[in-house]
DNA sequence: TATAAATTAGTACAATGTACTAAATTGCAC
DNA sequence: GTGCAATTTAGTACATTGTACTAATTTATA
């Protein structure tokens, strides 16, 4: 494991824990053993190391809707797939905490618009392909109303499950939120889509 | 206008236009041309400015629910307030971005769950009262999800505009925010509700 | 007028992000 | 093994920040 990846992974860690301006580099490299110095050395400013941060949550999402892609559409699949980026979500919440910060950098240096258009083509694309194969139909609720919500969703619930629910554990922050996505789903899901929805309700 | 009242409109401006941690308390005084010294003898901690700027939103937010209760239920006052909400949140959006340090004094120093109990409690009241009034009807959405809809929505929709949408004006983002929680309440809206929901879309 | 409240100006301190240097260590290609 | 580059250490330095404190002055008010 190279030090620039265990940088990153204690600095998360301590993020998440203490969050962001609780923490300084100080602590970092305290955390990890390691000089200051060296710690500049693999990234010169705080910012980049959140940047990477971000990096890594972005690359941890665009796996895992390729590996949704990969196979037919399918409903229980897809709410598989929106589990397991609230799970790397979860995973870098941390970072989210700054938002003063991210907005700073947001525009600048991350391109925080591309992971949006990225994640609203996804989303409009897989939900397209469920109504094709009969496990979706937008009749009552609109598809594109739909994509905004799922988009809403996706952008926010890490920010609230923090403020609201900083006690419970990610077992719990997950049926929680996952249920209510869900909820949402059953307004559109046809017959035999209902059944994929069972498991989370 | 006494000082202390300066203070927190000044904070507020300057934590909105730059985000609370990038404002210091020497960068308040100065614009407010009073001495650092004078300032925390009004306000001792930094995060004492958070905390009034908190209860200043929490004391806005009861006036205007307290304002729709006084009258009969209806819909298209109920979404006319929501708008008043939103615009509430949005005049104190600099402190939101502040989650750090909300995540810090929320549970201490700020009863946050109380805001949401509130909240919460609110929204049931009005939906049952409209529910009784005809304006909506609750068949294939539940009302618990509305509830849940809401109040995530209420929480966090202020968030995602300030990273989303950090050049759009106050009027445009409370159009689209409107249209999105509108959309949600076509799904329960009778027909007699549906005339409410016209001007919104 | 006297007392309290408010305000100013200034100092001090610990902590932070950032930047820099010089020396030592390690890894690796030749 | 040698030599070079990458990595790591240790240390200094500086501006900024939140916080805390003092003494003196001005303002408001009973």
């Amino acid at each position: 494991m190279t030090t620039r990846s265990r940088i990153l992974q204690t600095a998360l860690t301590l993020f998440n824990e203490h969050g962001m301006y609780q923490t300084g580099v100080r602590d970092i490299a305290r955390a990890l053993d390691i000089s200051p110095g060296n710690l500049s050395y693999h990234f010169a400013r705080k910012e980049d190391l959140l940047i990477a941060i971000l990096d890594q949550y972005k690359h941890g999402n665009d796996e895992i809707y390729q590996e949704y892609m990969h196979f037919e559409p399918d409903l229980e699949r897809y709410l598989q797939t929106i589990s397991r980026l609230l799970k790397n979500a979860f995973a870098h919440r941390g970072v989210f905490l700054g938002l003063d910060e991210l907005r700073a950098i947001f525009g600048k240096e991350y391109d925080y618009a591309d992971v949006e258009r990225k994640r609203r083509a996804f989303i409009d694309t897989i939900l397209s392909d469920l109504e094709k194969s009969g496990d979706l139909e937008f009749s009552t609720l609109d598809k594109s109303f739909l994509i905004d919500f799922l988009a809403f969703f996706q952008r926010c619930w890490i920010m609230e499950a923090m403020i609201s629910y900083p006690h419970l554990e990610e077992h719990q922050i997950m049926t929680r939120y996952m249920r209510f996505v869900v909820m949402q789903f059953a307004q559109v899901a046809t017959l035999k889509g209902q059944g994929a929805l069972g498991r989370w309700l």
